[in-house]
DNA sequence: CAGCTATGATTGATCGGCGC
DNA sequence: CGCGCCGATCAATCATAGCT
């Protein structure tokens, strides 16, 4: 069961044509991030990237500079206060740590590099 | 609501297209790995290498690459045959042995 | 110079794997 | 068994580069 579902008795309908691979027929699930309660009918939830306003970047973002982890105390407060999931707060945490870890990474990296350069 | 995208102009979002060459050798592993262009790490360190640009940039090339690709394939079949014919390479073979840290198969 | 497409970067959210 | 985190990726979008 570790073997690439197709290779071997393949039609091959259009000549030379790359085929489809598996990975061009990924499809990720719709976020549910959803209040389902404001729509009475369990119609779309809140099927799109949800878009947080300046206000609850900054308060985000002071939290993080204070704290690069949250309680789940302080998970609940923030959620309260900036109006968003506990989801959403967790989820923009662990991109912000990243992002960070990224930005460090990148940070040294030229400086090894002119080092080597020299 | 108001368009909060107060994106304060991101100084870093000028962006610079990369440099022919880059852009080729990018393009000759992604349509020789088209079965599974996902380079490792250690791949995509080669690849900044050789490109002159760094890892995020590698990773972001082909993640854009990707989702582009897939989303209009025939825009991309002119390409695609121009660079699989530049690269006669047992690419797919070898992203699949590699997974099985078993060779079956040598050129 | 306007208009449209190509392309690099950003980011909220998902996926699979880990550890507890 | 579920939860949070990590690392990678997706997918939609932003803003600019570049060609017509």
């Amino acid at each position: 069961e570790d073997k690439d579902p197709a290779c071997p008795s393949e039609p091959c309908p259009t000549a030379s044509a790359t085929q489809t691979f598996e990975w061009m027929r990924v499809k990720r699930n719709p976020p549910k991030t959803a209040k389902v309660s404001e729509y009475g009918l369990l119609g779309q939830p809140n099927a799109i990237r949800t878009n947080f306003t300046t206000k609850q970047l900054t308060e985000l973002e002071k939290e993080f500079h204070f704290n690069k982890y949250l309680t789940r105390a302080r998970r609940v407060e923030i959620a309260a206060t900036l109006e968003l999931n506990e989801t959403q707060v967790k989820i923009w945490f662990q991109n912000r740590r990243m992002k960070q870890k990224k930005r460090e990474k990148e940070g040294l990296a030229p400086a090894a590099a002119s080092r080597a350069a020299k | 609501v108001m368009i909060l995208r107060s994106r304060f102009l991101d100084a870093r979002r000028k962006r610079r297209n990369f440099s022919k060459q880059a852009t080729e050798i990018l393009n000759e592993y992604f349509y020789s790995h088209l079965s599974n262009p996902y380079p490792s790490e250690e791949a995509k360190e080669e690849l900044a290498k050789k490109c002159s640009i760094t890892v995020s940039q590698v990773s972001n090339w082909f993640g854009n690459k990707r989702i582009r690709y897939k989303k209009n394939i025939g825009k991309f079949q002119e390409e695609a045959n121009l660079y699989a014919a530049k690269t006669a390479v047992t690419a797919a073979h070898a992203v699949a042995a590699a997974v099985q840290n078993n060779q079956t198969n040598s050129p």
